[in-house]
DNA sequence: ATAACAAACTAACAAGTGTTAGTTGAAAGA
DNA sequence: TCTTTCAACTAACACTTGTTAGTTTGTTAT
């Protein structure tokens, strides 16, 4: 593996800090200290506690911003939508966990541009995963459940994957979302 | 409504704050300006901010933990408990929101015993869930899926229903049990 | 009227916060 | 060889943090 430079290990570092206690709860000392470090010696290469922040959540809100465009556009049936939009969410997962809860945890200490920028990309985000949902019950490919519950509850279960996946040993990833899909999109019972 | 005591007032107003901005980012000052008093005044009635954390989490967790363990001994069908499960985080949600969302995201500043003993009741909750699921398997009440996929998946939508509870109009708490069932249960595909 | 109490206050503290300035030694390029 | 650059350092700053001590004020019980 090449060497990253030292702000990626830095940003890398933080997000795993971040992720543990939350963005608040660690300090510039904390994130030196685990790379064996003076805090003072981090402003060498990042401008701020905040721009750790940005470049962790920022990055990843448009990788889903984009992906999920490119599904929406595809020209494909609403149930392999579905499943290519659980795909993007276990292959981050994946990658990169600690940004993930980053994301999901800490975009509230997002300031001014940064904080807009991200809450618009989740709501655009959302629209198009609603607009996948409709198109698929005016198609008679999902039942006629109300849209809001179908997003949240698939949205709730694929956001938060970060926390289970490499706790639970045997999945690999095309076995995740097998199982996944399964259950999110057939349910449960016999 | 009778006026509640001031201790229950600022645990309250904590629980508010917590939620939007988490544990750590919120400070003594902030909860005292809150109440429109100062800072100090908080500690006629509170030994310490962990304290109030903790009369917010292990309360609701207590309540968990209670309530499983009665399910888990009725004599129902496994998809009547199951039900049961979703009535019981539908029911805490909007009882109280702010106390769901301090329990997601800030257990993990609870220290020493009380860490010890949250941590516990988290693992039994979910292993209670695991025996409902393997019986209802066994039953052939529910597929053979991988039993953690399941649990994960529920879970992940039951816990965080705070999010979204209280955003989305429209909903009787009745209406919500019996959307959630339906998509936790059965899926969303025709 | 007096005593007791509850719940607010002011003032202060020690420790911890993000961040800046200026310095040093080693490596790389001319 | 000389010079520039990189990435660490020490020292310090202004401010914020949770918390304590001691005091004041209004209400309630005797």
């Amino acid at each position: 593996m090449k060497p990253l430079d030292r702000k990626t290990e830095i940003i890398n570092c933080a997000a795993k800090l971040f992720k543990e206690k939350g963005y608040s709860a660690v300090t510039m000392r904390d994130i030196a200290q685990a790379l064996d470090i003076k805090a003072a010696s981090l402003y060498n290469h990042i401008k701020s506690k905040q721009e750790i922040l940005v470049l962790i959540v920022i990055e990843i809100a448009e990788e889903f911003t984009k992906t999920i465009n490119e599904i929406v556009l595809s020209k494909t049936t609403t149930i392999q939508k579905l499943e290519k939009v659980i795909q993007l969410h276990i292959d981050i997962t994946i990658r990169n966990p600690e940004a993930l809860a980053c994301l999901n945890n800490d975009w509230m200490h997002l300031t001014d541009k940064e904080l807009t920028y991200f809450i618009k990309m989740r709501e655009d985000y959302e629209e198009n995963f609603r607009n996948i949902i409709k198109s698929g019950i005016a198609s008679n490919e999902i039942k006629n459940i109300n849209p809001e519950v179908i997003i949240f509850s698939m949205l709730s279960t694929l956001r938060t994957l970060y926390l289970w996946y490499g706790k639970k040993k045997g999945f690999t990833e095309s076995s995740l979302k097998n199982n996944m899909s399964e259950v999110l999109l057939n349910g449960i019972i016999m």
